[in-house]
DNA sequence: TTTAGCACTCTAAACTTACGAGTGCTAAAC
DNA sequence: GTTTAGCACTCGTAAGTTTAGAGTGCTAAA
């Protein structure tokens, strides 16, 4: 792939940000007279052609204006895009909620608030994938009695996550039996990250305690479960922002987004698999087939230094790129800073 | 309003019946020759006329069949509509579903596969309320402490329900001065109806406690929270499905409806005034604006003889009401059973 | 190397036409 | 008096036709 000359990279990027703002294809007169005054329509007529040949656009039909390919985006993003700055107005929108965020400490609010500013702000649709229990370490574990036969499991993460489970406790035990066995597990895995309390350490626990099998294998599965994928928390906000977009008048391609966004699975797969910085996955390179019509901006939120969840916006491979990063980059930041306090 | 002879009562039946499973407008040919062979179709002519007149049909323009009015499919519902049974494969399918739920004790997982069930069998939107705690009894209330500073507030219902809180503790309190203050909250809440537990008798506890202030209105907070409006879980199954439906070809309706899918409150509100039996809502019988092009059936269900949470299903008003009133009867059965044993 | 000019292409919108399903009315039949 | 056949009329949809205009590629001159 040959390097595109200064010129070339000018009107490529002249075509996809008026593409982007029009959803027009983009004729050689609107770039020389919109963008690039110094040449006239029929040298940027040559040099669109030379990019069509490139591969970094494409033409709807013979006579008709250029629009971005997938490459021609790709490009954009890498290499040609700035920084698109907020507008105060929407700078003090975030400061505000939160601001308003910093006093409710459940996280179950702190993400869906997170999913519904982003998805306000960009007119996309927004993906918040909550802290994986997997990614969190345990803090402490609780047994709660409520009766003779039953207990609560409660399971506290560092990421301020609390998971209950009920168990059915084995008639055999009393209350000191009881206290000694969490006050051993908690000993054993405080401080341990979830995902990392291998099959090998969660087994020899087993054998360790083997005479209280029944209890422990209860508390156990709580941590088998919360250390497995089933735990697809995902919240999304502005669904309905993608029927503003003129590529998706096309009622089949809304219908297989709307069922894939209630795939919990499968979307959070989406979000798990970049782990670090922004990453901006256009079109196909997003996997799901759904999406191939789609880019998905995504970026990774820490707690103590480790990512645990990421946050992400959907839209059409004709998005405000910019300005997309640039308030995902902002969020996740609030974001990192907020859960440090927690 | 006249009474309906039991010929205009047969018409009206076929009208409706044949209109909510072609979505055309019924001319009066069809309804002679699929529904009614002994009578000629200028006669069903005359009678359409008559039913136009009476309010029960209209006519999309002059030179087309009729459809059914909102009174129309109101005296379907009311009157004309019998009992469609299930298909065995849809009872063996709904079956297999709860049988699953049984051995998963967690609340919102048998909520959530509600929901698919429900839109999986009728292909319409499905609603789910979860438990309310509002209607829910306090069982217990723990205080777990995780540290000096914190402590974790657990309130447990009879509805299964478990809500979490941390709270702040004041220096001051030892380990016996807590447990002596959740013992006294326990004695004087439990068994109490969350809904119930009026202003007046949370007062009187901030008073008779009042010494611990701090403390106590963490914890009396977290019961004002449950109390209210605010928890709005909603739960929803094939929102997709409404892209089925031919009178949402056109976007904006279904911009509308995406957008009120998204707010909590307001279809927690649509699901939780009707509180007794099967509910059938038409059109603009729905006090929303965006749902006047749509019928909502709901159901409540069960614990302990109390109704805790409602189902719905929402489709557009050509719907296939004699199945979903099935279907909603069965699964809020199949619900109340299942919750029995919890 | 750039640009003006021009013939050519192709879509989208506007307009026309044709078809057919369905109606309401009238007058005859039962 | 009720039912039905017959018929002229309405109106929306779908299928063609036309037109306008935006944009192109190519050629030849600057």
């Amino acid at each position: 792939m040959t390097a595109l000359n200064e010129r070339k990279q000018k009107i490529l990027h002249a075509v996809v940000t008026d593409y982007i703002v029009t959803a027009e294809p983009v004729g050689s007169r609107t770039v020389s007279r919109r963008y690039h005054t110094d040449l006239s329509a029929a040298t940027i007529r040559n040099e669109m052609a030379d990019l069509e040949e490139l591969g970094y656009l494409t033409q709807p039909h013979t006579s008709a204006g250029r629009i971005p390919s997938q490459q021609g985006y790709r490009f954009y993003v890498d290499s040609l895009m700035g920084v698109a700055p907020l507008a105060p107005e929407e700078e003090k929108y975030l400061s505000g909620v939160y601001l308003q965020l910093r006093k409710m400490k459940e996280i179950d609010q702190i993400i869906q608030h997170t999913a519904k500013a982003l998805s306000l702000i960009t007119n996309y649709t927004s993906l918040v994938l909550g802290p994986q229990l997997r990614r969190s370490t345990l803090k402490q574990l609780h047994l709660v009695p409520l009766s003779e036969e039953r207990a609560l499991v409660v399971l506290i993460t560092d990421t301020g996550f609390i998971k209950n489970k009920i168990i059915e406790l084995p008639q055999a035990l009393n209350e000191d039996e009881l206290s000694r066995i969490v006050g051993y597990l908690n000993e054993q895995l405080a401080g341990k990250s979830i995902e990392l309390l291998s099959a090998a350490q969660l087994k020899q626990l087993r054998s360790e305690l083997f005479h209280k099998m029944d209890l422990l294998e209860q508390m156990l599965l709580l941590l088998d479960e919360s250390s497995s994928e089933s735990e697809s928390r995902v919240f999304l906000g502005g669904t309905s922002n993608i029927l503003n977009q003129p590529e998706f008048k096309d009622l089949e391609k809304v219908k297989h987004l709307l069922a894939l966004f209630e795939e919990g699975e499968r979307l959070s797969f989406m979000l798990e698999t970049t782990m670090d910085g922004v990453s901006i996955r256009i079109g196909t390179e997003n996997r799901l087939s759904e999406m191939n019509e789609c880019s998905l901006v995504t970026a990774t939120y820490m707690l103590h230094d480790r990512p645990v969840g990421a946050i992400g916006v959907l839209g059409p491979t004709r998005m405000e790129y910019a300005k997309v990063v640039t308030v995902i980059e902002k969020i996740s930041n609030k974001l990192n800073h907020l859960l440090d306090v927690l």
